[in-house]
DNA sequence: GTTGCTCGTAACGAATTTTTAACGTCGGCA
DNA sequence: TGCCGACGTTAAAAATTCGTTACGAGCAAC
């Protein structure tokens, strides 16, 4: 874990730098708020611990530029002497995740900025990929070479479907249990939704990336080409 | 924002929940740890307000379920009376994200969740915005292109809840959910709400930022361009 | 009490999706 | 080649979802 520390009593720095470096984190150092900001813009750190009272450029400061200006958002741990309400509203407000009274403990600073790494990690928006072929999980969206497509429910689960398995073929009776479950409707209805999911992701761009294997059922491929 | 409160204490309870229900946040809650748990488990929350002294199940091994057990990455916020030294680190040792101990001020709270849920959507603003359309999450105020808007609060969460996902669709479960928790109405009212949203937010200015997909749920667009 | 506001409920037409039905076409097989 | 079942296509019916309006209960301020 990089660890940036904006401090400017060396006392303190040194000392929590040592033993951040002890848990086998690597730090660096910034002992007033201009070149604290300047490295955390241009570096990427995993955290930062941020002094409130410094020369140069105050901490608040230091973190709301960084937010707004900069536009970073590497987790930031405010230290100070300061306890008052109004203090700690004031620091969450320029953008902190977390705010430390002094006198502290220096393995509290640690398990805090440990928390606040875990939650950094955080898993990116699903998304299926065949060819020049997207379809967003969260969004519930699909766009096909930049075009985006408004597809029914119904086509939205064909879709995911087909895109899961590709480039293998996903039999009629699977199609129907993913969209329809147990109850399925009478008459042969998944006929007329793949001639509509046509229509909407192969007709346009004149291509056939939903293939039909007759007696099987259907498969999407990148290319149109036909293998037999 | 969704928050769940595990706290056996019901004067505590009431008065958190009070204030964050004010503050135009969902608030569910659980007197015990089992029943917490399996809230906690079930649903999708934003946050989890979370006492240490409970009947039934204690809040670390609350936590410690939630994590290794069901795999949840809900942030969570310890709320406690041990302010000792190991006490903290046990708390974070189980996967906390923040420790408050009491008595604290109900501001700090809120701004506790708030950072944690920024975290975790990679925000760093307490004010969200979608092209001219602005919602100040501190002073709860809506305008758009300089007009003040004056919303319910049910508006308020619903126009929250499009914000934050925009321009991803949001189901009309996922509304509900946000807007009335556990206990929803019986009808259909969430049609309604969206109306008198609309005829506050896209009406006055002839836009259509709020987009419906039939059968999925609504999302919210900085301009009403129709992409096909 | 009165006023004003919010909210849940109900109702109904409009819009959209889904199902059904009908018919033409294609592919494998004797 | 000719048959038959599977598939493609189209149009219209049926079902679902949505937008809108109206009304009354509940509640707080006055």
């Amino acid at each position: 874990m990089r660890i940036l520390i904006i401090e400017d009593n060396p006392d303190i720095a040194a000392n929590l730098g040592d033993y951040l470096d002890e848990k086998g984190h690597t730090i660096d150092f910034a002992g007033d708020g201009i070149t604290g900001l300047h490295l955390a813009v241009v570096n990427e750190f995993d955290a930062i611990v941020l002094d409130l009272a410094l020369p140069g450029m105050d901490g608040l400061n230091v973190c709301r530029k960084l937010r707004d200006e900069a536009g970073k958002d590497t987790p930031v741990l405010m230290l100070t002497a300061r306890d008052r309400l109004e203090d700690k509203l004031a620091g969450f407000e320029t953008g902190a995740d977390d705010y430390l009274v002094k006198p502290f403990a220096l393995q509290e600073v640690e398990v805090r900025l440990d928390a606040l790494f875990r939650r950094g990690r955080r898993k990116t928006s699903r998304e299926l990929r065949v060819g020049d072929l997207q379809y967003n999980l969260s969004a519930l969206t699909v766009n096909r070479a930049g075009m985006d497509i408004e597809l029914n429910p119904i086509g939205l689960k064909l879709l995911r479907c087909l895109m899961e398995s590709s480039p293998n073929v996903v039999s009629r009776a699977e199609l129907e249990k993913e969209v329809w479950g147990e109850e399925m409707p009478d008459s042969d209805s998944l006929r007329v939704h793949i001639h509509s999911l046509r229509s909407m992701i192969d007709k346009p761009f004149q291509s056939k990336m939903i293939q039909t294997r007759h007696g099987i059922g259907y498969r999407l491929v990148e290319s149109d080409a036909i293998s037999a």
